[in-house]
RNA sequence: GCCGAUGUAGCUCAGCGGUAGAGCACUUCCUUGGUAAGGAAGAGGUCAUGGGUUCAAGUCCCAUCAUUGGCUCCA
C-alpha cells in the first residue's frame, strides 16, 4: 500500500500502481469523468499513469490550468493524427500547447495548404475523438525511437530525438498516431468535443530563419461545445474593441502610407484624449517631486557609443543621419536615458542634492522589422512618459517603492485593478550577454526583489528576461476581457552611471557613482492609449473622454438656447458640442450614442421655458431633467480623480 | 526581414474576363421633429502602384508598396 496526499492535507492509502484517475473515482464517479491529469509531487502526469510510491496528488481538471494545456496538447496529437489520415506523408514538427489552444508544426511537402482546408480537418478530428481512443504512454529507447522515425521518415522528430537523453524518451499512441512526446495527455480522445482551427502561418523548424518554412496549424479544442461558442463570442467581442478599428471609428489616430508605416497620426480627439493623460501624469509626478526636462529628437552619434545602445542596435536602428558639411553622424533619438545623464552632468551633484528626478514625455524613434508592426501597440516612433532618477545606492530600494506607488496609482485611477508584476532578472546560464559587474547585478536584483515584496506585490520572477543593462520590473495588467498586457515598467540601472561617469560628493568629501532607475508608468502613451481603448472599449473615463456632452436641440428653434447652454459649460476641464443638423432628435441620439458620447444633453420647448436640461447618459438612457448647475456640479464630481 | 492572406467611393463590403455596384457617411431641397436611423435628389472611384497575358483585365500572371495573421526581434 501506499500513501496518498490530497491537495485537502487528507491522506489516503491505496494498492501500490493505482493511478490518479482511480483515486478520482475512488472520490466521486462526477470527478472521474472531469480529470485531464494529475500532479504528482510536483509533476504533471497522466491520469492513467501508475503511481508506485507514496506522493501527494492533485487532480488537474478543465479548471486547472495545467488541466487546460495537457487537454490542448493532446488535441494537438488529435489533429497531427487527422493530418496524417487526411494527408499521407506529412512530416510533423512540434506541436505544443499555448496560453489559449495549441498549434502544430507540420511539414506538407510540395502540397499547398489554406484555411480552406480547417473545415475537413476539424471534422476529422471529431470524427477520431468520437472513437474514444486512448493516449497510451510507452517508453522506448533512443535506437528504438529512431528506428521507428527513420522508417517513417520524419527528419524533424529525428532531429529531435538526437537531442534527447536515452531512458528518458516516450511515445503516446492514439488509434493510428505514434508521436514522440514527454506527455502527459488525456485519458482519451473523447474528452474533445468541440473543435476550431483558427489559423495558418508559416513558421521556421526550430525558429531558425535558416531552416525550412513548417506550416503552423493553430486551433482552440473544448471539453464542452458551449465552451466554444463562448470562446467565439470573446473573440467578438475582441474584435469590436479592437484599438485600430475603435481609434479609426472615434477618430482619436490613423496611419497614412505617405507619412510612413508604423507613424501614427494623432487626430484631434486623440490627441486630446493624450493630453490628457500626459496632464494627469505630469500632475502626480511635480507632488512625487520630478522635474520636466526636454531634449531633443536627434543626438549625436558619440552619445549612444556612450551609452553602449550604438553598440547594442546601431546595426538595427535608423541609420545616422550626416551633416552636410561637418559629416557628423546624429541618430534618431531611440532613448531619453543618455540625454538624462548629460542633464544630471551639468553641474556636480552633492549626497544632499540626490535623489534628482528628471521627467520627460520623450519621443523616441526605433527602426521595428515591417512584419512586427501593429496598431499603435508596435510602432516605430512613439513617446514615452519617461523619468530617471538618479539616487544614492542607500535609497534605491525606497526610490523604487515610491515609482511602485505611482504606478499603482496610475492604474486605479484608469480602471486597471487586475495587475501583476512581472521581476526579470539575469539567465544565469548566460551572464555574458549582460553589461555591468556581477557585484552591481546583486545589487540591483535585491533592491527589485525587496521593494515588490515589501510593497505586497504579486509577482512572478523570470529568469533571463531582464534588460542587457539591469533588471526589471515590468507590470501587466489584465483587461476586461481577460488578456494581459505589459505596460508600466520600472529598472534598476548601474551601467549607464558608469558609461557617463556619473558622479556625486558624498558627506565623505569623496566622489561616488549614482544609482539610476528608468521607469515609465505608461510604457508609451500609444501603447498605452491602444490597451485603454480596448479595455474600456472606446467607452473611456468622462474625464478622459475627449468630448464629454452633446447637446441636441429638438428643433431649430432652440439654437440660441443651446448655443449659449454650450458656453455656459465649457471650461478647460469639460468639453462638449452641438449638434445643430436638420435631424430629428431620436436621430441625434443614436448617433451620439454610437460616438460614445457621455452625456447627450436634449433641449426643446420645455427646457427653454423652465431654463433646464434633459440629460440622456451613454448606454443607460433618459435620466431626466435637470438645472444646468446640477448636471455642471455633478460632471466636475464625476471627473475629478 | 521571412511565409501566408488581403488591397474596389470617406467607411463597411459585393462584383472575379465583356459599359464600375450597394449600404452608411457627405451635399442640396423638403420636413421643425422629444430619447437609438423622417423623405427626396445629387455628388463621389485611373478598382493600391507598375509591368505582362488577352480582341477585351478590379477580374488571370509577375513585381513593388501598404495592410493583416504568424515567425523572428524588441533599448
Amino acid at each position: 500500500m501506499i500513501k496518498i496526499t490530497l491537495p485537502d492535507g487528507s491522506i489516503r492509502e491505496y494498492e501500490r500502481g493505482i493511478t490518479s484517475l482511480q483515486i478520482a473515482q475512488s472520490i466521486s464517479e462526477g470527478l472521474a469523468r472531469n480529470v485531464l491529469a494529475a500532479e504528482v509531487d510536483g509533476q504533471v502526469w497522466d491520469a492513467t499513469r501508475p503511481i508506485e510510491k507514496d506522493a501527494s496528488v492533485r487532480l488537474l481538471t478543465w479548471n486547472d490550468k495545467d488541466g487546460k494545456s495537457t487537454f490542448w496538447h493532446s488535441s494537438a496529437h488529435l489533429m497531427a493524427e487527422a493530418l496524417e489520415a487526411l494527408y499521407p506523408g506529412t512530416k510533423f514538427g512540434i506541436g505544443p500547447a499555448i496560453e489559449t489552444g495549441f498549434y502544430y508544426d507540420v511539414d506538407f511537402g510540395d502540397r499547398p495548404f489554406s484555411s480552406d482546408d480547417f473545415k475537413k480537418i476539424e471534422d476529422k478530428m471529431l470524427e477520431l475523438a468520437r472513437t474514444k481512443s486512448d493516449y497510451v504512454r510507452q517508453q522506448v529507447s533512443k535506437s528504438d525511437a529512431l528506428a521507428y522515425f527513420t522508417e517513417k521518415g520524419d527528419e524533424y522528430k529525428l532531429d529531435l530525438i538526437k537531442d534527447l537523453a536515452d531512458g528518458s524518451i516516450t511515445f503516446y499512441t492514439q488509434g493510428n498516431f505514434t508521436d514522440l512526446c514527454r506527455g502527459p495527455h488525456i485519458p482519451n480522445t473523447g474528452f474533445i468535443k468541440a473543435i476550431k482551427l483558427t489559423n495558418v502561418a508559416g513558421a521556421y523548424w526550430r525558429g531558425d530563419e535558416s531552416r525550412k518554412q513548417l506550416t503552423r496549424i493553430y486551433g482552440v479544442t473544448f471539453p464542452k461545445a458551449s465552451e466554444l461558442a463562448d470562446y467565439l463570442h470573446m473573440i467578438e467581442e475582441a474584435k469590436k474593441r479592437d484599438h485600430r478599428k475603435l481609434g479609426k471609428e472615434l477618430e482619436l489616430f490613423a496611419f497614412s502610407e505617405r507619412v510612413g508605416m508604423g507613424l501614427p497620426l494623432w487626430l484631434p480627439k486623440g490627441a486630446a484624449l493624450r493630453q490628457k493623460l500626459v496632464d494627469f501624469l505630469q500632475r502626480a509626478q511635480m507632488k512625487a517631486g520630478y522635474e520636466p526636462v526636454v531634449t531633443p529628437h536627434i543626438g549625436h552619434k558619440n552619445l549612444y557609443v556612450t551609452s553602449g545602445h550604438y553598440e547594442k542596435y546601431g546595426a538595427d536602428s535608423f541609420q545616422p543621419i550626416r551633416t552636410p558639411q561637418e559629416g557628423e553622424e546624429f541618430l534618431l533619438k531611440p532613448m531619453n536615458c543618455p540625454h538624462h545623464c548629460e542633464i544630471y552632468k551639468t553641474k556636480p551633484r552633492s549626497y544632499k542634492d540626490l535623489p534628482v528626478r528628471f521627467a520627460e514625455f520623450g519621443t523616441v524613434y526605433r527602426y521595428e522589422q515591417s512584419g512586427e508592426l501593429h496598431g499603435l501597440t508596435r510602432v516605430r516612433g512613439f513617446t514615452q512618459d519617461d523619468a530617471h532618477l538618479f539616487c544614492r545606492p542607500d535609497q534605491v530600494k525606497d526610490e523604487f517603492k515610491k515609482v511602485i506607488d505611482l504606478v499603482l496609482y496610475v492604474f486605479k485611477a484608469l480602471g486597471f485593478d487586475d495587475y501583476t508584476a512581472q521581476i526579470s532578472l539575469r539567465d544565469p546560464e548566460n551572464k555574458g550577454k549582460y553589461i555591468g559587474s556581477e557585484e552591481n547585478w546583486l545589487l540591483a536584483e535585491a533592491a527589485i526583489v525587496e521593494a515588490a515584496e515589501e510593497k505586497g506585490l504579486k509577482t512572478v520572477t523570470e529568469l533571463g528576461e531582464a534588460a542587457f543593462y539591469g533588471p526589471k520590473l515590468d507590470f501587466m495588467v489584465k483587461d476586461a476581457l481577460g488578456r494581459k498586457w505589459q505596460l508600466g515598467t520600472i529598472q534598476v540601472d548601474y551601467n549607464l552611471p558608469e558609461r557617463f561617469e556619473l558622479e556625486y560628493t558624498g558627506s565623505d568629501n569623496q566622489k561616488h557613482r549614482p544609482v539610476m532607475i528608468h521607469r515609465a508608468p505608461f510604457g508609451s502613451l500609444e501603447r498605452f492609449v491602444a490597451v485603454l481603448i480596448e479595455h474600456c472599449a472606446g467607452e473611456f473615463p468622462l474625464w478622459l473622454t475627449p468630448e464629454q456632452f452633446i447637446i441636441l436641440p429638438v428643433s431649430e428653434k432652440y439654437e440660441e438656447y443651446a448655443k449659449k447652454l454650450l458656453e455656459s459649460l465649457n471650461n478647460t476641464d469639460i468639453r462638449g458640442l452641438i449638434d445643430l443638423r436638420d435631424e430629428k432628435v431620436g436621430r441625434k441620439i443614436r448617433d451620439a450614442e454610437v460616438k460614445k458620447i457621455p452625456y447627450m444633453l436634449i433641449v426643446g420647448e420645455k427646457e427653454v421655458e423652465n431654463g433646464t436640461i434633459s440629460v440622456r447618459k451613454h448606454g443607460e438612457g433618459d435620466l431626466g431633467s435637470m438645472t444646468i448647475e446640477a448636471f455642471s456640479k455633478q460632471l466636475i464630481e464625476e471627473i475629478t480623480v
